[in-house]
DNA sequence: AACAATCTTGACAAAAAAACTTAGGTATGT
DNA sequence: ACATACCTAAGTTTTTTTGTCAAGATTGTT
């Protein structure tokens, strides 16, 4: 099991927009400069942030990015959803396609729910403003 | 994020052999058609299993496999761990490798580690014995 | 109005990982 | 001896992930 890159990218991302909340936008450019993210595809990744209403955009000379809310209001949850599609580590219906019949007698399905539970438990309890008070010390 | 089939067919392939815990082997082409898992890839996993202490093998006819331990005393993270290497989802060594040097600044570090924690403590709580009681109501 | 910075989009390519197959070999109960 | 079933290594195919390319649209600034 593993988290995709473009979960972490975006994550860091996005806390980047968030220590610059109260400032100006960010240009795209400067966000992949220091979390060290290739400008290109930080592009894709920002454009499902954007949909999903995470970040506005400004275009335009002097444009660039901010959070759409404040960090305390954007958890971690909302943007890995958003990159990764559904974040559960197994979706039921892989045993369904292929072929399991057995779902109500299938060891995994009550392990992976547990897990897909806890999983989202933990990261729909992380806001970005928590994020910015534990990493200020 | 998600789980390999590997983790999937492993736990599968275990709990098979828990249901059996009290009876006879189990031939390796038993498991694979009982949980629909490709024999010759299942032969694969279960190396891992038997070197892991998992589970024990008896070669010539009439031969099979058995679990080691009573299913009490086997964790889903047990499984998991010994088919996915370590089932954290995200390393340190990614961030360190990939150059970020802030490591003590890292947004994605403090999701990571509780995510991981959460994960680690869901699927360690989880043994054999426990999803044979859940499963047979 | 022209320019340059910046966002926007879609298609493509490279790389890595995962899943599965092939082809043999080895041990052992009957 | 022989059939059964485990054992192993290497290779192939498929899928997923990651990253690149190229062209376009928008808008503040000069």
């Amino acid at each position: 099991m593993r988290v995709s890159t473009r979960a972490r990218y975006g994550v860091n991302a996005v806390y980047e927009l968030a220590k610059n909340y109260d400032g100006d936008t960010v240009a795209i450019k400067t966000i992949s400069e220091r979390q060290d993210i290739p400008v290109q595809y930080l592009e894709q990744l920002i454009v499902k942030l954007r949909k999903a209403g995470i970040v506005n955009s400004m275009r335009g000379a002097k444009g660039g990015y901010k959070l759409a809310k404040h960090p305390k209001n954007i958890s971690a949850w909302d943007v890995i959803v958003c990159l990764e599609g559904d974040f559960a580590p197994v979706h039921c219906k892989q045993y369904v396609d292929s072929g399991c019949e057995r779902e109500e007698t299938c060891a995994g399905k009550v392990i992976w729910e547990e897990v897909n539970q806890s999983v989202r438990k933990t990261v729909e309890n992380m806001n970005f403003q928590d994020l910015l008070d534990r990493l200020e010390e």
